[in-house]
DNA sequence: GCCAACGTTGGC
DNA sequence: GCCAACGTTGGC
């Protein structure tokens, strides 16, 4: 038996990349590259294979989680990094010595309706999510387990 | 568009 | 090691 499936929050703005977006990736998969904080780099190091995403749409009208996606491939270097040309280019990574990783993430399911920030910030049971801390900003965070529970029964299933 | 919060950089 | 300046995030 391997360690308990954990929960995780990950933001992307729907301008750059939507849950629709997901959805019309070939095999509903993506590669999460492009995160240059240490803090969501290394929680992307700690996720496992079946780890359970909510996938959340930031800088959208209104802001939202929008449905679950899962870890399809544990970290791995982020090549964008190395790729001069790339908007994410950072000269202190290099192959050799890969300072940005990224995981393969599938679309679950997409919510039949998106849980707007607000309602989210309504729950008594959800006052302690990092997505709700008062500035708040990181693109990669852990869910508790019980506030996972709870957003997907938001969700309805 | 504004701006608070936060992370990073670089001078000292 | 401190901290001011700067850039980015992201809600509003």
């Amino acid at each position: 038996m391997g360690a308990a499936r954990r929960y995780w929050l990950m933001k992307s703005e729907p301008s750059a990349f939507s849950i629709e977006d997901l959805q019309k990736a070939p095999g509903q998969r993506t590669c999460w590259d492009g995160v240059r904080n240490y803090q969501a780099r290394n929680y992307m190091r700690e996720m496992k294979i079946g780890d359970q995403i909510l996938f959340y749409h930031s800088n959208a009208d209104p802001p939202a989680v929008v449905g679950v996606a899962e870890v399809v491939r544990e970290a791995y270097p982020d090549p964008t990094a190395f790729d001069r040309k790339d908007k994410h280019f950072d000269p202190k990574s290099s192959p050799a010595k890969p300072t940005w990783d990224m995981v393969d993430i599938k679309l679950v399911r997409k919510f039949a309706a998106p849980l707007p920030l607000d309602l989210l910030r309504r729950q008594p049971g959800l006052k302690r999510m990092e997505l709700l801390r008062r500035g708040s900003r990181l693109s990669v965070q852990p869910v508790r387990s019980e506030e996972w529970s709870r957003i997907l029964s938001l969700a309805g299933t």
